[in-house]
Formats: structure tokens, sequence, C-alpha cells
DNA sequence: ACGCCCGCCTGTAAGC
DNA sequence: TGCTTACAGGCGGGCG
């Protein structure tokens, strides 16, 4: 599942592979990549448009244009940006859009579940952001500089953390995977309420999130047994040889050797160890 | 406002 | 072997 981590390594690749590349023309399939807006439109206004830069904004990538205005890309579950040399290399299955480059090359967003979309924006304010991320909570490394910051989007609220951190408005880049690591790291359950941590629990949390995000973003993010997420160029992650709970129910923590256990919890599934984590 | 649950999807794997 | 079922989970929407 592309979270953050898997995002950033895709922004940076893009950067450098397709900066100052000028997008000839845009072919969509199926009605569900592009549902916010007419494909005519999106087309339109992608067409003829310079690349000038690559952002992102937790697990959003924003495609900066020379026409002022951001191409939008949101992976969801199962979503790829795949980078192709020419029209001639054969499409995927579940390829839903395909921008072509004017130097010949294709970027494809190739997508089995359809839950990820593309769409284009207008940015504004301050932050020059689109209007359709403005309710997105403070990006887990870019905004979440300091464990003040972890504290004031925590609020000292009820929710659990697990909840609280995969909460997009709370904080924005964290998924089930790293959620689950990151509350490992700082020896936190998933199921504590945020109202009783310690102002040092939250510092140990901020630091933990921190150091989880880079170690990962090192490793080229994480790809699962399903092979969902791959970089522009096809190649896995490899963050996921570096679990500590997620997805290991069983195993030994590699802490203090407690078998990890798997809850289910709010219709999803949490890692953890019930020894290291309170 | 909060805390839930559901619907959206398909590929994979487990179970009978 | 072949069918059914469960599961993966981000996010928007809806409900109490």
């Amino acid at each position: 599942m592309p979270e953050l981590p898997e995002v950033e390594t895709l922004r940076r690749g893009l950067a450098a592979a397709v900066g100052g590349a000028r997008i000839v023309s845009v072919e969509v399939q199926g009605a569900r990549t592009v549902r916010r807006q007419p494909v005519e439109g999106l087309a339109a206004r992608l067409a003829g448009a310079r690349v000038d830069g690559v952002h992102r904004r937790g697990k959003y990538l924003l495609v900066l244009l020379d026409t002022a205005e951001v191409l939008v890309v949101h992976l969801r579950m199962s979503g790829q940006l795949r980078l192709a040399g020419g029209p001639a290399e054969p499409r995927p299955p579940h390829t839903h859009a395909v921008l072509a480059l004017d130097d010949g090359r294709e970027l494809r967003f190739v997508d089995p579940r359809t839950f990820g979309e593309l769409f284009v924006s207008a940015p504004a304010g301050r932050r020059r952001l689109p209007s359709e991320l403005a309710g997105l909570g403070p990006d887990a490394l870019g905004e979440l500089r300091t464990p003040a910051h972890l504290g004031v989007a925590l609020g000292g609220r009820r929710r659990r953390l697990k909840d609280l951190l995969t909460d997009q408005r709370v904080v924005a880049g964290l998924g089930s995977i790293y959620a689950d690591e990151a509350l490992h790291a700082a020896g936190l359950r998933f199921d504590r309420r945020a109202d009783t941590l310690s102002v040092d629990e939250v510092a140990t949390l901020h630091r933990a999130i921190r150091r989880t995000l880079l170690a990962a973003i090192r490793a080229g993010g994480s790809t699962l047994g399903d092979g969902q997420y791959v970089d522009l160029a096809g190649r896995a992650g490899r963050y996921q040889q570096r679990h500590r709970v997620y997805g290991r129910e069983g195993l030994a923590c590699p802490g203090c050797r407690a078998p990890v256990e798997r809850a289910r919890w709010s219709g999803r599934s949490a890692f953890f160890c019930p020894a290291c984590q309170r």
C-alpha cells in the first residue's frame, strides 16, 4: 500500500525523470480514474503543459505544471506510476491513463482496484495547495517538525493512537504499515488513548515517526507480498525486510522475542508486540 | 464533534 | 480440483 515513503520515492524518481518534460497528450480508459472532472477537461489542461517540479503532501503527488496548475495523483491501494520508454512497450493490465511526453516516453497510471485517481487543480491560498487537499493535516515529515506539532495534532483526544495517526486530517502520510511500525518503535500500543500520553511519550512517538519514515525512504519504501507497490521502473522497495511488526503475526518481536500479535480493530488489523508496547 | 461502519474494487489465498 | 469466502485498506460518506 503506498504510504508516505513509497510516494516520496516516486516523487524523487518523477522529479528526476520527467522534470522539464512536456506532456503531449493524455489518454484515459474507464470512468473511475478521472472522476472529479470531465476527462476532456483534464486532457485539455494537461496537453502542452511542461512539468516544472514534483511535490508531495501526505500520500498525494503534486505534479507542478508551467500552466500554474497541478496534476494531483493519488495511488490509494493499488495504484502505480510507471515510466515507459515509448508506446511500443506493452502496457501492463489495468493501465487507466497514459501521458505521452514530448520525448516519446509515456507516464502510465496502472491501478487494478481503481481506487486511485488523477485530477487537475489550480492551487490557491497562501500555501499554493489544491483546494481538494485543504483538509489534510500536517505532513508527517514536512510539517510535523517538532514534538509540539505532534502534541497539537493529537490534541489530548480520546481517540486511539492508530486511529489518529492514520487519519489524514490529523497527520498526513501514515497508513497501516508505518503507523504500526512507528508505534512499535515508540513502545506505544495502537489502542492507547491519545489523552493518556505524557509529554515524553509524545516526543518519543514524534521521533519514532520521523525515524521510521526516513529509514523507509532510504530503503525505497515497502513492497508487500502482493507486489502492488513498485517504483517508476517497476522495481520493488526493500523496507519490508525491516518491518518489525507489520505482517509478522506470531513471529518474534525483534526487541524482546515475544510473539507479535494481530488485533482486529475498526474493521482493520493492527500488528503489535504485547510486551514492548504499552 | 466523535466514533463507528459501509461501499468502493480486484487479486490472492485459505477453507470446505 | 473447484468453488466460496475472507482479506488487504485509503478515503468519502453516512449514521447515531
